[in-house]
This record gives C-alpha cells, sequence and structure tokens, in this order.
DNA sequence: GGCTAAGCGAGACGGTACGTCGAGTCTTTGT
DNA sequence: ACAAAGACTCGACGTACCGTCTCGCTTAGCC
C-alpha cells in the first residue's frame, strides 16, 4: 500500500531517546526531567522527539515501559505457587524505576486520556490477563470450584503492593516478604469460596 | 512567653486560601490550576499564599487534607462491621476530591521530603490508629487470638481499594461493593489466623 | 566561517521590539513600562525579549537609541554655523523622547556597567566624533589656531542643552533659542583662545 | 493655632531615617535601597518613614539634599573669582553624593511632580540666587554694563559640570581643573557682552 | 542524476506559570 | 497619637519549560 515516502525515521534515534530518559530519570528524578536534557543526552533534536510522542509525559511512559517485561507466567503446578510468581513480578514492575517515577506516571495517566487509555492496553490489560490465565488454570486443576472475578483479584494482588511501596511509605526491603505473604492470603481467601 | 509581635496572620486568609484552591481544583483540575487563578479568587496577594505554603504542591495538599475527616472510628461491636467501617472511609477520602486529585498529590509526595513526611504524619498516621484501633477492640473481644501486623493489615484495606480506583481504572460506581467485599474477605484472613 | 547552527533570530522580532517599546513609553511612560506590556505589543514572547536584551533597562535603551541618527554633521562652511548645526541635533536628540526618558535612562546608564560601555560606545561617541571634525574643520579653514580639547567642547555644548531642558526645567519652547546663543557663545570662546 | 494632639514626633527618629538611608546608599547604591533596609538600619518600623515622606524617592531626596549646603557665595572681590566659587561649590554638590545617586534623583524629579516642585523650591532657587548676587555684585562693580540673564548662565555654569560627571563619563579627577576652565571661560563670554 | 518528500540537529519562537521581591498600607501590641 | 513589628495587597520581575517552527543539511525512493 503506502510506502512511506522521504526519508524513513532512524530507529537508533527512538533507542536513543528512550536510553537517554531514563538516564535522566535516574540522575534527575521525574520532576527535573526536562525535554532539553532528554534530547541534549540524546544526540538528538527535540523535533525528533515531538514527531514521535505528542507530549513529555508520553515520551517518559513509552521509555520507563519499555523495558518492563510483563511476560505471560510460566505454570508453577499449583495456585498458590503460581500467584506468589505473580506478586512478585507485580512488585518488581513496581520497584524497579527510579524513585517517584511510578506515581509520577500514574498521575499523568489520570490527566491525559490517551495516556489513561496506553495504560489500560498495556499495563492494566497484561497483568489481568496474567491473573485470569492462573485462575484460569486453578479452576482446570480442580483447585477452584468456579472462576474468580479477574478484577477483583487483580485489585487485591495489585493493591497492597502498591499500597506498601507508595502510599504507606513502609520499607521497602520488607517489600518481597510482604508479597509472599499477601499471595498466601489470597490463596487461601480464594480457596475458601470462589470469591463472593 | 513572647506573643509574637507585629500584625497576627489573619486567619480569614488561611481559609480563604484552602477554600479558593478547592474551587479551582473543583472547576480547573489539578494541572490547570495556578497559583495566580487560587490567589485571584482568595483576594488574596501570592505573598500572602507563599507566606504559609513553600511550594504550590504545599498549598494543595493542605486545602484538600483540610476538609477530610479522619475520625477515630466508632466501636461497632464486631471486627467485621469495624472493617466495613474503615473501609467505607477509606473510600470516601479517596472519592471525595475531584478526579485526578489524589494521584497527583501522591506524585507531589513522593517529589517533596517535607510534603511525604506531612503526609507520614497526617494521612498515614490517621488511618493507622484506626486500624490499630479495630484490631486491639477485636483482640479485647477475644476475636482474635492476637495482634496482627497493623501495617499489613492496613496494606490490605488501604491498597485494593486505591486500585481499584485509581489503577485499575474500574468503574468508580462498584467501588462501595468491592469495598464491602473487602472488608469481608479481610475479616475471614484475620479470623483463620493473626495475620501471618 | 561556520555560520550560526540552528533557527536564525528573526529580525522583524527585533524590530517589534523595539517599536513596541517606543508606543508603550510613549503612552505610559518610563515608569509604567513593563516587559509584559511590550511583549504583549510587540506580539512576541517575553522570551525573545530576554534573548536579546539582558534587563528591562538595556531593551529601553536600544530602542531609543535606535531611532536616533547620530549622523556626521555637513559642512556648512564656518565654524559658527557648524557649532550651530551641532546644538540644533543635540537639542533634537534630547528632545525627542517622551518626557523623562531620558533622566531615566541616564539613571540607569550609571547603574550598570554594560549599559555604560554601550552609552559611551555609542551615544557619546558619536556626539565626540562630531564635534572632532567640526573642530578639525576650522583648524583646517585656518578659522581656529590650534585644535581645542574635543571633550572641553563637547561638555560646553551638550551639557548647557541638558541643564537647560532636565536640570533647570526651563520652558522646553525657549531651548531653540538657547541652543543657539549657546553656539554663538561658545563659538566666540574658541575663537579668542584654542581653548585654554 | 492646632497644638498636635497625642504622642509628638520624635525628632531622632528623622534623623536616624536620612542616615541610614544616606549609609544604605553608600554601601548598596542606589538601585539597591530598600524602604525595609532603611528602616531596619535606622531602627525604626517602616510605618515611620511613610509618616514623613509619601515615597521612598522623596524620603531618599530628603536625606540627600539635608546635608548639601546651598549657602550663599561670599563676595571675593571680582566675577571672575566670585564664578570659580560657585563652579567649585556646584561641583561639590554634584561629587559629593555616591556614584549613581545624583542621576537617580534626576529621574525620579521627573517622574513625581511632587519632587520636581522640592527640586525648583530648593537645587535650583538655591542655586539660581547664587548666581544673580553673583551677577548683580559684577553690575555695582561696573564689571558687567548690565545683568545678564541669570538662567542661561546658570545653564552655562551648571551644564558642562554635570555633562562633565555624568554624561560624558570622563575622569572625575579632571573635574576640578575642567570647572576652573569652565569659570574662566564664562568670565570672560560675560566681559565681552551682556550675555546676548 | 535529479526530484521530491521526509528525516535530522540546532536553536529561536509564543506562551504560560513559577517563585521572589519590593512598595506602600493596615493592624496588632505597647507606651 | 506615635512607636516597632510584621502581615497585607498589588504588580512586576526574570527564569524555566513546553510544544512548535524554521533553518540548512542528509537520506532515502522514484523518475
Amino acid at each position: 500500500m503506502s510506502q512511506p515516502l522521504g526519508r524513513p525515521r532512524d530507529s537508533r534515534v527512538d533507542e536513543a531517546i528512550a536510553t537517554a530518559a531514563r538516564q535522566v530519570l535516574a540522575e534527575q528524578g521525574y520532576a527535573r526531567l526536562t525535554v532539553d536534557a532528554v534530547a541534549a543526552r540524546a544526540g538528538v533534536g527535540k523535533a525528533a522527539i515531538y514527531r514521535r510522542h505528542a507530549t513529555k509525559q508520553q515520551m517518559i511512559f513509552a521509555a520507563v515501559m519499555h523495558d518492563l517485561d510483563l511476560a505471560t507466567p510460566p505454570d508453577t503446578g499449583s495456585l498458590a505457587t503460581d500467584l506468589a510468581a505473580i506478586t512478585r513480578d507485580i512488585l518488581a514492575a513496581l520497584a524497579t524505576p527510579p524513585p517517584g517515577v511510578v506515581p509520577a506516571l500514574l498521575a499523568d495517566v489520570h490527566a491525559d486520556p490517551a495516556m489513561a487509555a496506553a495504560f489500560a492496553r498495556t499495563f492494566v490489560r497484561a497483568e489481568r490477563d496474567c491473573v485470569t490465565e492462573v485462575l484460569e488454570r486453578a479452576v482446570a486443576r480442580g483447585e477452584l470450584p468456579r472462576l474468580p472475578d479477574p478484577a477483583t483479584v487483580h485489585a487485591l494482588l495489585l493493591g497492597p503492593i502498591f499500597a506498601w511501596l507508595f502510599l504507606l511509605l513502609e520499607d521497602p526491603g520488607k517489600a518481597p516478604a510482604f508479597a509472599d505473604t499477601l499471595a498466601r492470603g489470597v490463596g487461601h481467601l480464594l480457596g475458601r469460596d470462589g470469591g463472593a
């Protein structure tokens, strides 16, 4: 069909922008990141950034999401261990970015409908699929009598970890232990009833 | 001792600033709130604002926190109903501010150590005390064999509600039902063991 | 050599700034001129102004100096008429700007070394060259036996006119007559001796 | 008539303000002088200043004029020596205040009619009276056939000195020599004709 | 090889808000 | 009623950043 006319985009520029953004984010923090700084660090003009991203926020979102692997969880054989794997993945995803970046991006998501759509499409959707997959496996195994509401279970898994890290300002070092406790608790709850 | 010299601060100005900030927040949203607009609306100079608050963010934080009643929960007679009351209070606190304000303030809290301290001192501390109080009552009643970790329980209550509202972008209309489900689930979990 | 990289400055912006500054100066006076007003009038951002001028004062200075023609005086054939031409030029230069602008700029010049340098380089230098040229012509004609000190003559011409307009608060309508009297007086003085 | 009711003004406060103003003027320069700084230095509230002076500029004007003695010139016996005495007095009056203060005050005078009136009433009037007195003496002595226009002579004496110091940015060390040259020149000019 | 279209780094542009500062006024408590 | 202290309104300052645009140039594909 329409082969793009003119000079094609240089994919190394995409990479340079994302890398520079992550570096500036790590060194300066979210609030002090400026588009000029990212452009300078990437050795790139600002126009090259705005040709790829509509706003600064979307650029950061893309850069942070880029190296976040939200892969499907391997079947570990039991609901309990599957849930533990999910909480560990969630914790990793939330704890990897530099301090303050996750809350800041969340604020941006609520300020920009386009970002909200992208957020729902990528992050929420990916995790939701993981949860659903794990629950369906448990039903198939006979561990659960019927499928609980995936949204509810998702909230029960993601919420407490987010709260531990960003709402309660608790020691991040204790987060892995808390994540395990959480997985165990949710496992028991699901075993008791099918998610009332 | 020495009562402060000079003209004392006019407490009506404090009130006018907080009220104006909430109005602008409601009408324009967090991102479009400007200090000039708040000052104009309050019939106050910008200097009067910056004499009370170090940054725009701290002004908004104070204005939003101001009319958030984080009172101690009344004793409803059982752990289950006490927990339900707490989840309702948490939901009310999170759902009251205009859309987008809570995530934005959370981002500000993580960007400014002074705000983080204030946040921990007021919001987190108040809720934590509620949770601790409720758990101690249950222990006194004999509903629980021993006191669970309040931080963990706090995370289990606050986290999922926050996730439902701000992370999963689920229907806010279903939040009250979810909050009740959550309270029931946490009640069962605590009844099973003392919060492993 | 290397032509400057990036988008070149738009010379129409320079012009718009200078014109707007002169208009606001004429309408509001020096004390009520604000950079925002100039920017708005010029249809220009404040950054465009501060990219060209370090301070508001330097912007005004440049705008006022811009349309001040300090051209070399034509040879009128005699020292007396040449001097009269110079005093008329000086009077025109001092009387053209809106009321109060000249004293205000003079104060700025004494408050900012950069402006002092610019003032010496442009206004003082230009007038000094005129005076020197006229004196040298008179020497060449044989009207003067030797070259008087140009600085002294300059002070004798410029000073009284400035004093008449801005120090003594005399009737500006009588300034042209005074300027002629002055030129005649200085002519006689130079004719008597070579400027003792 | 009306003896002032209530507590009378403390004249030591007047003195403290004037002294503090001159000190700050000397240490910080005109542009960096603030009313708060003067008040603090004088150990006085801002209200005490504004009870005495309508504006900051008028306060400075009063403080600077205060220690400027514009006394009547003694009769030195000849027009030439009288003129030299006047130029020396003018030079002293202009050179005494800290650098930049004279031009700044001149600008203020042109921005505020009340100051213009005060300026004309004190400084201009005092000098004009000196000039007139000297000229009348010369007429009485028979040195001059008739009285020249005092305003013109005033401009011829004051203007060049002002120009030397503040317009041409010439070496202030050479100002006394220039003042003498000027007095001699004006003397010759007046001797030749009665001030055409 | 020339033409067209889009890419590229650099940096100026219009705009908007920030947080600061100063002037001049007002409101305390004292004397 | 005057005094010191200091909070008040008002309004401008100069800075910073965003997202857009314009420059001269390079890099493709298509004639």
